[in-house]
DNA sequence: GCAATACTGCACTCGTGGGTGTAGTTATAC
DNA sequence: GTATAACTACACCCACGAGTGCAGTATTGC
């Protein structure tokens, strides 16, 4: 049922439209429910109420409730993965010093902002506080998010470097240090800080900027102090 | 246990050893049980198997899971805490760049060996899980290890600014920027990566130590291009 | 219009787990 | 040694929630 589906057409969505607007319907309110009690805490008969779907529906569209959790999280990591490619899009595009430092910036703001919007961080909360639950799922995000946005940069960083315009040897520790700067505390701030104002974008946005600048002040157009690169 | 321990009948741990004896056992499994499957996941009869006690003993001590959950917590939290302000202990000590480079060296080892620990990031993901469950409890947590961590760090640093030994200005951002370079990265990737093998301490020590690098690079010995602080 | 198929409502099963009551046993205090 | 208080074992209640079965109704495709 969750799997193959005859005729021709590839997704099951696509078959009947009776099965397409059941199934946002649900994915919506299961997203929401889960992302707000964790797997355990949330229960299928008020997703369905909520989807204004029966319950019957949802476990003949779905299977069952674990599987139901899978479908949510795998099109959260879609999106997010998706998202992961952009952020970095045109940090590589530099080629002088205050255009890296430009766009340094502007992929500090990039990065900070969808990071740490309730969605994320909620579905970061759910994912760490299920990671014992479902290991597979937890590392698979970190895998797809994360860790490929942390790629991306590096392999930018690596070009600033090769131009010279930062100091580079290992790019993806620095990159590791770009992020962190820019978003390390007020992200686990808002991992602990549920019941959300979302923290006052601006002041997260100043507290980002100013960790480029201590991004730059380390790693910023090679230093003279102890000679040049080579 | 936690609070007073006198010879007048203060605390019902020390009226009766049967008492102190039990209540001992069900924290430890308590605990165990608690971070290993969350609030909702661990279950009271086999915390009471675990500990080697009746169930009934468990709500005589404790009355309920809320309450011997929070218990947990509460005496988790007065560990962190106690740890809290001893990572920082020397930091402010030194009174040349040199001693200060190894006080921050030998800090954020001090800093990075525990949070990194299984038992913390247990913690967290359990805390960070139930964050929208028990929101005074994580943000509790959060003020009285994180944050407390940050202030005590933040008091050195001013220490060491106004000795000319760091840059320092806003003291707090400085003290931020510090711990996220030394461990924001693995700890991230650890809150995500359960079925731990602890990541090789080696390693982290190693990253650790490159992160007080960058972060010398940037903070370190006042640099003369806007001349010195006053 | 007609057949196929999705959806609904509802009653139902069943396992699980928090919490209680109690009678009897065992440890502790003096 | 005796009274007191914990502890145990066990049976029990009850709510809740995952999942199912089915008969009837609404949509959709053609």
């Amino acid at each position: 049922m969750a799997t193959g589906r005859q005729p021709a057409p590839t997704d099951d969505a696509a078959l009947d439209p009776r099965i397409a607007r059941s199934r946002a319907a649900i994915v919506a309110a299961a997203s929401e429910h889960f992302l707000t009690n964790g797997y355990l805490g949330a229960n299928v008969d008020d997703i369905a109420a909520e989807a204004r779907v029966s319950k019957r529906t949802v476990y003949n569209i779905f299977g069952g409730k674990e599987q139901l959790f899978r479908e949510i999280l795998a099109e959260a990591f879609a999106v997010a993965e998706r998202f992961s490619t952009e952020v970095v899009s045109t940090l590589a595009d530099a080629d002088n010093a205050d255009e890296a430092a430009a766009e340094l910036r502007a992929t500090a703001v990039n990065l900070v902002r969808p990071v740490l919007s309730g969605r994320v961080v909620r579905l970061r909360r759910l994912l760490i506080g299920e990671a014992e639950r479902f290991p597979e799922l937890a590392r698979d995000y970190y895998e797809r998010a994360p860790d490929r946005v942390m790629d991306a940069l590096a392999e930018a960083m690596a070009q600033l470097g090769r131009r010279g315009l930062l100091s580079v040897d290992e790019p993806r520790l620095v990159s590791e240090h770009f992020a962190f700067l820019v978003l390390g505390a007020p992200l686990d701030r808002a991992l602990f800080t549920a019941s959300d104002q979302e923290p006052l974008t601006d002041e997260v946005e100043r507290r980002a900027l100013q960790g480029v600048d201590v991004f730059l002040r380390a790693y910023g157009p090679v230093r003279n102090s102890t000679g040049p690169a080579s």
